[in-house]
RNA sequence: GGAGAGUUGGCCGAGCGGUUUAUGGCGCAAGUCUUGAAAACUUGUGGGCGCAAGCCCUCAGAGGUUCGAAUCCUCUACUCUCCGCCA
C-alpha cells in the first residue's frame, strides 16, 4: 500500500508509474476523490464531537434541560454523519489496496518480458557432443520422476519424485539452509495454511486470489488459504508489531511446501516438472529500516547468496533486471536468476529478489522506532534462495552424461552419499 | 464437541460511569551532570485532520444504554486453561 499524502503530493508521479505496470491511471483520480470526501466528512464530524465535548464538560456543573437538548442534538447529527464516513473509508481502503507499488526510477519501462534487461551472466554453457535429454526423458529413464501416475491420482501437473530424486530435493534444501545459516539467517518453518490477511500483506491480493487454493468452512467463516511461498507467512509474522531500529535487520531462511493452482498459465510449460501445483522451496525474507540505500544494499546481498548457490552448484545463469509490465503488483525493483536449462535449450527462471519498500509493512503494519525515536514502516525483501522441483531440472539437464548417466554436483555429494545417478 | 477465564499504549500492568490530558513500572529517545560512559534527575513516547495554533480519535471489533462509557448490556473475532474425541 502506498501512503496517501504520497500520493495527493506526486498524482502525476504515481499515474505514470502505475501505467508502466498496465494498470489505469485513472484509479488515482477515484482514489483522490474518495479521499477528499473523506475528508471532508472527517472535518465535519471532528467539529461536532468538539462540541459536543465541551457542552459535557459544561453538563458535569449544570445539568440544564437546555445543554440536554443541545447534546441530543449533536448527536443526532453524528449518528447521520458517522455511518457515511465508515462508508467513505471501506470504499477508500479497499481502492488504496488496489494500487500496485512504485518502481523505483531506474527500473526500465516496458510492456511485458520483452522488456526485461540481462545485466551479468555467470558460467559457460557447455557443448555436449550429444543430444541432450530434458529432465523428463532422464527422469523417466532413471527412475526419478513419475509424471504418468502423478497425473493419474493428482491431475494435471502431478509428480511424483523417487530414488536419488527425493535424495537430491532433500540435499539441496538441507545444503541451502546449512549455507543461510552460516550467513546469519534465522531459518523457519512456516504455517502455510493462512488467513485471508497475511494475503493481502504480502500484496499476493487482490490480485492473485485465483492463483491461490482455498479452503472454505462450512459456515463460509475462517476461510484459510494455501500459501504459494513462505514469503506470506514470513512477511505477516510481524504483522502489527513494533521493533526497534538496533534490531534491524531481520534476516530469515524461511521452508516451506508451496501450493499454487497456476490458473493463469494454462498453456505454459505444460511438459515436466518445471510449472506444478505443488513444491518445496526455502525462501529468504528480509526486514530493514526505512531507506532506500539500505534496501538496495539489502538487495543485492541477498541476490549475491543465491547466486552463490547457483554457482556451488556450477549451473551456468544470467541476471535480469525486471522491467515495470513484468515485475508484479508489489515490487519496486525486481531481479530474476534463470539458469541454462539443456533440455528447454533455454534459460528458466531459478529465483526472484524483490524489493518491497514499505509497500508491505503499511498494508501488514509492522514498523520501528528509529534511532530518533520515530515510528516508521519497515523495508521489506524477498528471494529465493533454491526450490525443488526447478532447481532439480537445471542439475538434472546440466549434469547428464552421453552414457545416460547424471552426476551429481560437487557440493550435494556429501547429502546423498554418491556421486552420480545411474541404472542398469 | 463441552465448560471456564481473558484481550488496555513498544512491553508489563492499574483502572470497574464524569477527578484519565489512560495511574505506575520497564524499554526507547532527547536534555542536564560527567574526561567519556554508567547511574541519577528532567522531559518526551499511538493514529488522523490542519500552513499553524490547535482540534479529534485510540482501552480486541461492532451495536446498545446514558447528557456522558476503558468502565454497564448484547453480539462477533481472537487468545489461554480444563474435560472429551483423535493421533
Amino acid at each position: 500500500m502506498l501512503d496517501i499524502a504520497f500520493i495527493r503530493e506526486n498524482p502525476d508521479k504515481v499515474k505514470r508509474a502505475i501505467a508502466n505496470k498496465n494498470f489505469s491511471p485513472e484509479t488515482i483520480d477515484k482514489i483522490l476523490a474518495s479521499d477528499t470526501k473523506r475528508r471532508d466528512l472527517i472535518g465535519k464530524i471532528e467539529l461536532l464531537r468538539a462540541e459536543r465535548n465541551k457542552l459535557n464538560e459544561q453538563l458535569k456543573s449544570a445539568r440544564t434541560q437546555e445543554l440536554m437538548a443541545k447534546s441530543g442534538e449533536l448527536k443526532e447529527q453524528l449518528q447521520t454523519f458517522e455511518p457515511q464516513l465508515r462508508e467513505v473509508e471501506e470504499e477508500f481502503y479497499a481502492q488504496m489496496l488496489q494500487i500496485p507499488g512504485v518502481p523505483l526510477d531506474e527500473v526500465p519501462v516496458g510492456k511485458d518480458s520483452s522488456g526485461n534487461e540481462v545485466i551479468r551472466t555467470w558460467g559457460e554453457i557447455v557443448k555436449l557432443d550429444f543430444v541432450p535429454k530434458n529432465h523428463i526423458e532422464l527422469g523417466e529413464s532413471l527412475d526419478l520422476i513419475d509424471i504418468e501416475r502423478g497425473s493419474k491420482v493428482a491431475g494435471f501437473r502431478g509428480y511424483y519424485l523417487k530414488n536419488e530424486g527425493v535424495m537430491l530435493q532433500f540435499a539441496l534444501m538441507q545444503y541451502t539452509l546449512q549455507k543461510f545459516i552460516s550467513k546469519g539467517y534465522t531459518p523457519v518453518t512456516p504455517p502455510v495454511i493462512l488467513k485471508k490477511r497475511a494475503f493481502v500483506n504480502t500484496g499476493h491480493f487482490p490480485w492473485g486470489e485465483k492463483e491461490t487454493y482455498k479452503f472454505t468452512s462450512e459456515a463460509g467463516e475462517d476461510e484459510t488459504y494455501l500459501a504459494g511461498t513462505a514469503e506470506v507467512p514470513l512477511v505477516s509474522m510481524y504483522q502489527d508489531e513494533v521493533f526497534y531500529e538496533k534490531d534491524l535487520p531481520i534476516r530469515m531462511i524461511g521452508f516451506s511446501p508451496c501450493y499454487r493452482k497456476e490458473a493463469g498459465s494454462y498453456g505454459k510449460d505444460t511438459k515436466g516438472i518445471y510449472r506444478v501445483h505443488e513444491f518445496v522451496k526455502t525462501e529468504q525474507v528480509v526486514i530493514c529500516k526505512n531507506d532506500l540505500a539500505e534496501s538496495l544494499k539489502l538487495h543485492e546481498e541477498m541476490m549475491a547468496l543465491t547466486e552463490e548457490i547457483a554457482q556451488e552448484l556450477k549451473l551456468p545463469y544470467r541476471v535480469l533486471k525486471m522491467c515495470t509490465g513484468d515485475m508484479g503488483e508489489p515490487q519496486a525493483k525486481k531481479y530474476d536468476l534463470e539458469a541454462w536449462m539443456p533440455g528447454r535449450n533455454d534459460y528458466g527462471e531459478l529465483a526472484s529478489d524483490s524489493i518491497m519498500l514499505d509497500f508491505q509493512s503499511r498494508r501488514a503494519n509492522i514498523r520501528y522506532r528509529d534511532v530518533n525515536n520515530e515510528i516508521k514502516f519497515v523495508h521489506m525483501l524477498n528471494n529465493t534462495a533454491s526450490n525443488s522441483p526447478r532447481w532439480l531440472v537445471a542439475i538434472l539437464e546440466n549434469y547428464q552424461q552421453a552414457d545416460g548417466s547424471v552426476k551429481i554436483p560437487e557440493v550435494l555429494i556429501p547429502f546423498i552419499g554418491k556421486t552420480e545417478i545411474r541404472r542398469g
